[in-house]
DNA sequence: CTTGCATAAGCAAACGGTTTCTAATTGCGT
DNA sequence: ACGCAATTAGAAACCGTTTGCTTATGCAAG
């Protein structure tokens, strides 16, 4: 009926051995200098099941100077504005680092930080992935900690590891895909402006290339002049009726979704009418909107590969480490995107 | 160029005083039987916040007994499987509890567990939210060391605190609604069988209040027979066609969304000949499908007060603590639901 | 009878804080 | 000049582990 609980004096003082002794036995410290008579062994063993000893990881990880977690940071902005692909992102990541059976334990953190202002935990961490961007004074910690990390889908410092998605790539297999099935007037629409403010690399790569591509294909860019939620119909009248696009290339599902919701509003037939696509992952596919053809950023692969980078990272500190892997995207074709409307079917 | 973090040695070393003096200034320990000249303080402040010290949580954790961490538990289940609600609800503990600027840190287990795991962190937290389930070793575990926890959405063992919606009475809003804008023939559409898994309390309370009103009302129920995601347009066509159906209420946006979709498809259309509606959040409303009437669960609401009730448990254990808070739901209109169509629109 | 070297186990110093106890200085009334 | 409380500050113990170093013992070799 002791409140406290049993500690590593207990034991040792129950088995009438040092601390240390009973410390190397339960940790298999035995060898290199050290050994014990099996006999001893057993009863310190035996001991420590009676007493039902439990190792304080506290004042373990104190002496240790690791606390076997690995921290990711982000969580709150890129679960929540930046779209669902993270979500995919972090399931990737525990499976890998569960899978690997090191005993590291995942956790996110969901505190809203200011720009100025640390997203690092108060405890130590042995690791860190970061989700598109952290604030400046996260990334002079963990630098200055010499914590192991790997950013996804957004910029690392010189020497610091990074997983990003191909978006020039992929807005260029977008346009393909739209050209192939003979669309000419191609549209673009950006995110909200008030998501623009993150400067998140995709926002410039993905207009830049779709500006990039219409004129090397002599095309004419339409690029959607105001913000998708302030009103989707009227914009969505002034692109289709105005601009006569006959395909509009989405920044993400959000916009998607909205164009999709403001057509079918509008009675303007997708696909037959409009085609409309954009980018985003399996799972926000398949969750948010089964059927609307999308640009797979790979979410579940970043996810994989970052864990790994990152449990190398800490395991082999000394090993050269790449600086910036940058995966393909792939086409997901699925029912919102079909040849434009001949010109009869417009008059 | 120092690789280690400054200790409170390092501090006290460039101040020229005494790791105490250092720790009882940072920590504010002053009176009871202990001052410094102001002068003193003020210079250890400035050297801590030149040096940019921050304590060493795992030291402050082994002397303190605490660690000031509250963990979410089940955050991968809840936030992958079951909606998005519970990203409104994680958004709304860390604000009230990064508000109270107590020093609490948040975190969320992300990883997957076994039915049989424990999913309680290797170290000691202060503090548990469980979002709608927990594993029952992680039950045993949080009983057995007498942590605070607050359960929401889910069912709290004998004595413990919860924080849930009351589905009962949102269903009965959700046809009330639907009755009172003229419907008689409401069906009613069931998760997919692959959640029906999960057991949760709002599957049944749910369809049993469906079944109920229906019932008490003089009207004939419609359960949709088989799986959402089988096929998503025959199970909508029986049921407007066959079953003659003018509204839907369905289990969540998951399900409200694909039928959306589907009805598109059938160029049926949306209010004007099918109402539909589902129980889900603003968030998840506002991101997925703007538009769509729905009940709203008070996940923000849930957050919020379950943080709440868990810093009451934290810091007044010996306070009597409530059992269940039981929260209403809510009705918000949009435009997926009006009244039904006459007679001879449906000819 | 020393030396040398395994083998077996303990001592004590970290780790980075908090807190209790104790000591030196100051102020002030007499 | 003296005593006593209040103020200011440091030394040391402690939290529960790990680990480098030391010590004791036994036994074979020189």
């Amino acid at each position: 009926m002791k409140s406290t609980a049993p500690s590593l004096s207990d034991v040792a003082a129950q088995a009438g051995v040092s601390k240390s002794t009973v410390s190397r036995i339960l940790n298999n410290r035995l060898g290199n200098g050290f050994s014990v008579k099996e006999e001893v062994r057993q009863r310190v063993l035996e001991i420590a099941r009676k007493l039902n000893y439990r190792p304080n990881l506290i004042a373990k990880s104190l002496t240790m100077r690791s606390t076997k977690m690995i921290h990711i940071i982000g969580g709150n902005h890129a679960l929540s504005q930046l779209g669902n692909i993270y979500q995919t992102v972090v399931n990737h990541i525990t499976e890998v680092i569960d899978s690997q059976g090191q005993g590291f334990d995942v956790t996110v953190d969901m505190s809203k930080h200011r720009p100025d202002e640390s997203e690092m935990p108060a405890w130590k961490i042995d690791g860190a992935v970061i989700l598109a961007r952290c604030t400046e004074p996260t990334m002079d910690e963990i630098l200055q900690l010499g914590i192991p990390y790997v950013v996804i889908n957004g910029p690392a410092p010189a020497g610091g590891t990074s997983v990003v998605p191909d978006d020039v790539q992929g807005t260029r297999l977008a346009l393909k895909h739209l050209m192939e099935l003979g669309h000419r007037k191609i549209a673009y629409t950006p995110p909200p402006r008030k998501y623009m403010m993150v400067g998140h690399s995709s926002i410039t790569d993905r207009q830049e290339t779709y500006l990039a591509q219409m004129k090397k294909n002599g095309l004419d860019p339409i690029i959607s002049p105001h913000d998708v939620l302030d009103d989707t119909e009227k914009l969505l009248r002034d692109l289709v009726f105005e601009k006569k696009a006959t395909a509009i290339l989405a920044y993400g599902h959000m916009e998607a979704l909205n164009l999709l919701q403001a057509a079918h509003s509008l009675e303007i037939p997708v696909p037959e009418r409009l085609s409309v696509m954009c980018f985003c992952d399996h799972y926000a596919n398949r969750i948010m909107s089964p059927g609307l053809t999308f640009i797979d950023l790979g979410s579940a692969q970043m996810g994989t590969l970052a864990a790994q980078l990152l449990l190398e990272q800490i395991t082999q500190p000394e090993k050269q480490k790449p600086k910036r892997v940058v995966l393909d995207e792939t086409l997901c074709v699925r029912s919102t995107t079909a040849p434009p409307p001949s010109d009869e079917q417009l008059a």
